[in-house]
DNA sequence: ATACAAGTTCAAGCCAACTTGAGGTCAAGA
DNA sequence: TCTTGACCTCAAGTTGGCTTGAACTTGTAT
């Protein structure tokens, strides 16, 4: 049993954040010892989880979708692994990023924009997110 | 020379949202048509990076930190390379919730958050986290 | 019994990143 | 010349994801 200062310190999410949480259901207290609300255990991965998910872009909604509150899953195999191929396609991306960023840091190019190898690695990741996306969402780039 | 509905077409950004980035100046036009904005192709390898920038969730600030408008870097090696890193290791974490998701497509267990080889791939990309980060951000985790 | 620290609620506020809407302007074709 | 439609500006609105503030409630320590 956790109270929400220890979960805090331990997950790194403010109290505020992790009362929010609870109010839009994406994790649950498991009871209240006056006021104060108590955590069990089992919280503690659905917070990485949410905070992995996160970082994969995914917002609270979808979130919510996938591990619901009731640990039910609302999605089926081909959605997950539809979500999980979008996230290899950002992983093919970044990593183009990454490789372009450390380019430009060693490249003595007075405008790195103009760097015709620094070009060509963007262009790469383009051409990868052309052909790994069925539909064009709003953010997306293929000259 | 592009106007501002073949950039759109060209890039799939909004033509609101490129006259929003011209505003907070990450692109330019190079002139008008009447009152019919122009712009140069240099600008569709802009377009590239910022779209490629936010996929790994840079602020339009910090991009325009990156490429400034005038094509002028803002950041120095060091600053940059920190950036890969820290692309490198969300490459990381995307990884093991790819892997994550996968698993739970073909996890017969009820309650996917119950299943412990799921735990452990979340647990590992949270042992990851901590370990290649100096400061604890707002959404770490580290049990 | 009382005070206090640590929690609580609820409404309002805030920031980034856009979108929308109303009303204006211009170049090109009939 | 006149219309049309594609573009323009500028202010205001929207959404997601929280944070903040004011006023309230408790379990524990004195």
């Amino acid at each position: 049993m956790l109270d929400i200062t220890e979960l805090s310190r331990l997950s790194g999410f403010s109290a505020s954040k992790l009362r929010y949480y609870e109010e839009i259901g994406l994790i649950k207290s498991i009871g209240r010892r006056g006021l104060k609300r108590l955590y069990e255990d089992e919280v503690k991965i659905r917070i990485s989880v949410i905070s992995l998910a996160q970082t994969a872009s995914f917002s609270l909604n979808e979130i919510k979708k996938m591990i619901g509150t009731e640990g039910r899953p609302e999605f089926d195999a081909a959605t997950l692994n539809e979500k999980a191929d979008s996230i290899d396609a950002k992983i093919n991306e970044l990593a183009s990023l990454s490789k372009g960023l450390r380019h430009i840091a060693n490249c003595t190019a007075e405008h790195h924009l103009d760097c015709p190898r620094f070009q060509r690695i963007m262009r790469a990741a383009l051409i990868k997110r052309s052909k790994t996306r069925r539909t064009r969402p709003d953010n997306t780039v293929s000259y």
